[in-house]
DNA sequence: CTGCGGTGATACCGGCTCGGTATGACGGCC
DNA sequence: GGCCGTCATACCGAGCCGGTATCACCGCAG
């Protein structure tokens, strides 16, 4: 009586999402009555109200809110159970690594290449790198698509993950050429902002929402790239994200921003050997300590 | 065709920590036959073999060891979620703060009268002390029995959950009062070691089981306390615990032990208000900053 | 070798739950 | 005031779940 089932969170997640029964019903495959019933069964067996039902619309209550992010949090795990129980049983073992496209370039080489004299020939863990966009990694983490993530701190949400620090780093300011900070050695972040005529570009918050403000809304690198170039923007990254600026980039260091660490994050509960292994492989990187 | 029902994760767990189908089924409170056919189904579902069905005897197979440690944490994640909607339903928010009975007097002392000062009479939110042995916090965070939880880096296991460092502190040797050892003002791990007569006691790991080892096996402090003072071992602990001594403890600081951090734990993805202001409240007393 | 006990798998059957269709109650809007 | 759209209710058929009976297979004792 206690018990609830993915089926149920299903439908729960469908109907919070979209405040609106028969839309959650279409979005599910079936139709709206069966749906109303399965949320009041739900309601019932919890023995609370989760939606409130005001004429034109319905709305989340406060327990609603709450089973909200737990729901998501379990189906997220149980679509990851899948994979991952698939995955361990097909022979060839592959390690999906997630990582921020274009960042962390040397540190991935630094790692891939470790791990490939480490574990040399026998029982050779491939590792395939999968680039995704902005806070895409702890997604893939989170749903089984991958097995470890290269994410920074402060960055990127890393609650619910284990994680090993690779290397900590400062940022630097990135800014067209020929602008007349871009001549200074060094920056603060107070610089930055007192320069109207450059706004710092701005990325998604961990939920997908931009912050209010002046700089253009950033989805990804290669739009950051050429925003910069065109002298439309500027943007504070770290160090080592160097390697993709273009030559009409100026990258200045910065004194007062924080410092980002990066780290390789796998799932908590995860005792897969061939992580294990890299995680093994990335730490002993760590010690051997070569700074970038 | 893709999704995982907790009610198959429920029967593949039972089956999986019995290696028994019938026993299984009678834990479960079902027959036999319908167990086989739900594992059946799902291993058709998943199209993975996850029990080797030998004569005389259940396997797991290696899919199955993942697939049962993920259905293990998808199912406190469901009973985790049932609890915390309930809770968050009931209009008195209470806040459930779980902490290693003995462990941390002073640190949760000031925490709790920081809390009280902060929210004052408005909102209140009562904070209820759950006291519990060894490892047991984590799981009373992950099945949703607790809101928060004090734990200690590196020795309780902290994946999968967000923290607050709140106390780094030296760790010292706790002996009966009439040891020779007893006597000196510090002391190293090797000190200790190197004493046949008072074998150091042994905690259990985080799945339960004790490394072997000349010690005692420890359950709780009290039983620890008392075999101390009986000569019969000692301890290494960290230095805020010297408030359960008894009289016929001494404790000597180590110089070569980890630091251990006492950090502040919650559910990675609980957006509870109360929490985070609990959270808030304990960042700030770490940075008014009185150590211990 | 042969019955016995114990394993999990199969066959079949009844009941409950799930999902579909039809319809109702209720409020907003032109 | 009709019309539309919302969610809830009523009813019905099919499929799934769980139970009983039984089978196939193996180890073992006599």
């Amino acid at each position: 009586m206690d018990t609830l089932e993915t089926r149920e969170l299903r439908y729960f997640v469908a109907v919070a999402e979209e405040l609106h029964f028969s839309r959650a019903a279409e979005r599910l495959g079936i139709a709206q009555p069966p749906l109303s019933r399965a949320i009041q069964q739900l309601e019932r067996r919890l023995g609370v109200t989760l939606l409130e039902r005001d004429r034109r619309g319905v709305a989340l209550t406060g327990a609603g809110q709450v089973l909200l992010d737990e729901a998501r949090a379990i189906l997220d795990g149980a679509a990851a159970a899948a994979r991952r129980t698939r995955r361990a049983a097909s022979t060839t073992t592959k390690l999906v690594l997630a990582t921020k496209a274009g960042a962390n370039h040397e540190l991935l080489q630094r790692l891939l290449d470790a791990h490939t004299a480490e574990v040399g020939a026998v029982g050779a863990v491939e590792i395939e790198v999968l680039l995704c966009g902005m806070g895409d990694q702890a997604r893939m983490l989170r749903d089984g698509r991958a097995d470890v993530a290269l994410m920074q701190r402060p960055f990127d949400a890393l609650a619910g993950f284990d994680t090993e620090d690779l290397l900590t780093e400062q940022q630097v300011a990135v800014l067209p050429a020929g602008h007349p900070l871009a001549a200074r050695t060094s920056l603060t972040m107070a610089d930055i902002a007192a320069v109207p005529d450059l706004p710092v570009a701005r990325w998604p918050r961990q939920d997908g929402i931009y912050e209010p403000g002046p700089g253009p809304e950033i989805h990804d690198l290669s739009q950051l790239a050429q925003l910069i170039a065109l002298g439309h923007t500027s943007a504070v990254i770290c160090a080592s994200s160097r390697s993709w600026l273009w030559s009409s980039h100026v990258a200045v260091p910065l004194t007062d921003a924080p410092h980002v660490t990066t780290v390789l994050a796998w799932a908590a509960h995860s005792r897969s050997r061939a992580v294990a292994g890299l995680v093994r492989t990335a730490a002993g990187l760590v010690r051997t300590g070569a700074r970038l």
